[in-house]
DNA sequence: GGACGGCTGGATAGATCATTCTAGCGCCTC
DNA sequence: GAGGCGCTAGAATGATCTATCCAGCCGTCC
């Protein structure tokens, strides 16, 4: 019982979502991956393909946090945090020839005009990181008028960065990325 | 003969791809929404689907570029064009209903990683963004070193801005990334 | 005027999509 | 040991997808 399938589906579905975004990505094309019976999505998923998809958002969001947070809180101070976030992205990207980028970015793209379910799904992950980075910005001693456009900027530069630097397939725009963060935090830390 | 049948294709194409992306958007749904006859979209791109995808990404990329280098240009000041060129973003997002966003970003991400010849398409475009805003960022006054990454960081923004304001539906993204845009360049003005 | 070719209009094919349904396996409880 | 239920397994369905193919229209050029 290592892995339930229902876990299993949950995990390939990220997957797959990051490579080929909600349209690209088959219920078959799931199955398949994740050795499970096809029944099984229905079963555990009886909103189909769109609950599926809601699902892995949610989790692929509070995954994705915990691992940023993680890295920022493991640094000495929070500017150093945050070089490392971004240096680890990049080393990510290259480690796993430019795919393992932002779990939810495409998937945001593609439904926001079409999928009002999953468009808030992926409004609220993203609102749940704006809070996360804006406590440690504030913690650190950022005034409360400046800390939260800061916060979004950063996760801005976050996503651009996975963005070009995919397109790309170099981590260029990732450095880069993290050099405009580092400058921003440094401009408004006291 | 306002508008050939080709160029309504290509045009309508376009604008299908900014809300569904490129695997969620149909030829039957772009021949339809063009008022286009079906055998004209493979009489004109015999390479199908793809074929079609590559020209708008190039098409489209070329005609977001000269909008947004136009409103750079006309401000009295580098800086000033800068944030006009994120006010004016915001705008038409709001305009739109949070619709005419990037034209390329939602592709881009989709195809990363699974159609080589979109992926480069899209990192053309991306480049040939980078090399419009280096030029004027030089032409003020900033040293080479720091005007490319710079230029890097100015469009993760303008993407990733995009990318929270549809999902949140709200111009406050655009707004914090006009402002660190901002930020970033007068520190780095001479 | 007749022929040719660019373009249109749509039927058709073959694959794949999400979804539903039914049957049966295996474990847990009484 | 018997009954019930969570879960598996896959067939069947109808819609939609890309792509091919062919017949006909219409302007242009011989």
């Amino acid at each position: 019982m290592a892995s339930t399938t229902r876990q299993r589906i949950l995990d390939t579905t990220a997957a797959l979502f990051v490579r080929h975004g909600y349209t690209g990505t088959g219920l078959k094309q799931i199955v398949a991956a994740a050795n499970a019976p096809f029944g099984s999505v229905y079963h555990h998923f009886p909103g189909g393909k769109a609950q599926l998809g809601e699902e892995v958002i949610h989790r692929s969001g509070r995954m994705y946090a915990e691992l940023v947070t993680g890295v920022i809180d493991a640094a000495p101070d929070l500017l150093t945090g945050i070089e490392h976030a971004f240096a680890g992205a990049a080393a990510v990207m290259e480690a796993t020839d430019y795919i393992d980028a932002c779990p939810i970015a495409t998937v945001a793209l593609e439904v926001a005009s079409s999928n009002e379910a999953l468009r808030r799904a992926t409004a609220e992950v993203f609102e749940s990181w704006i809070r996360l980075i804006h406590q440690r910005l504030a913690g650190a001693g950022i005034d409360a008028g400046q800390a939260r456009p800061l916060a979004i900027a950063l996760i801005q530069l976050l996503e651009g960065g996975f963005m070009l630097s995919r397109a790309a397939r170099s981590t260029e725009a990732l450095t880069a990325a993290g050099r405009a963060a580092a400058t921003l935090v440094a401009a408004a830390l006291p």
